[in-house]
DNA sequence: GTGTCAATATTGACGTGTCAATGAGATGGG
DNA sequence: CCCATCTCATTGACACGTCAATATTGACAC
């Protein structure tokens, strides 16, 4: 893999940026009308589909991919809103187990269609099945590659 | 465009929003080696292609497509580290006019190179040349749909 | 048990991003 | 000229993310 990029790759690689944060943009704002960011949503959705709706603090961190502190920190945002709820670990003297509340379910309830909804309207109702499949090859390709030169 | 979307569909956005989320944080860790942040990598670049390495901050700010009230912020910052300057407008006095320092130049230099050699190997040397084309017109794609529905 | 090392979760400091409000200057109708 | 209004850029408050400590507890050899 000697040499340099094209320009051709490099502007890919800049369009590639652009419209994905442009789509983060939009689906973050569309979140916020219910009040709710994009990272509650992902720890929500989490938390919704958990037993009990309750994890280990470390289980969640590991399921959505965020680092400890990440979560540490946006817990205690989500929890002074009264979204979740740490319970001391039973079996665990050190852990944490967060807790989704009545209020978190309900804020998740009321989020989620309009979510879904709009994901459809900027993303799946603008590709074709072609390029699902297409969009689908490429990003496994790219992660498995970032795994293969970690 | 009724219906709900299929599991399929939403997966691969999760594929989307998680691998890019991934391709930026080994560049923007990569781009910390050299002592510059992403955002600090986006504005030098705009003032390196420049006239006189030197922009009206609203200009900038456009080009960039940032919200200026983020620019400010962040040119802020990068006047405490020496790596822009703000020089009052000649023509409006409202105005400011953003100019790349010497130092800022060689920040720029300094990162320049092992940035598009990282840009290349987590992203460029990943993908066929099918796969580009795919990627291109799956972006732009989604592009035009944002601005149609907009 | 004790000492050592790893793991769990949190915290503080600081850089970053968004939104709403602000002040200073341009601009144009009257 | 005067006033309303728009634009330029900044600011403050707060949410968010990362990194480097920190405190506490578990695990295990001895």
């Amino acid at each position: 893999m000697a040499g340099r990029m094209t320009e051709y790759e490099l502007s890919v690689w800049r369009s590639l940026l652009d419209t994905t944060d442009d789509l983060r943009r939009v689906l973050t704002a569309q979140l916020q009308e219910s009040g709710v960011s994009s990272g509650d949503y992902r720890v929500l959705l989490a938390l919704s589909e958990a037993r009990e709706h309750r994890l280990r603090s470390s289980e969640l961190a590991a399921g959505i991919d965020w680092e400890r502190s990440r979560l540490s920190h946006h817990l205690g945002r989500m929890e002074r809103r009264g979204l979740i709820r740490r319970d001391d670990c039973a079996t665990d003297n050190r852990g944490a187990e967060v807790v989704l509340t009545d209020e978190g379910a309900e804020a998740f309830r009321r989020a989620g269609r309009p979510h879904l909804r709009a994901i459809k309207r900027v993303f799946a109702d603008a590709l074709s099945a072609q390029q699902f499949e297409a969009l689908d090859d490429i990003l496994t390709t790219l992660r498995k590659h970032m795994e293969a030169t970690t």
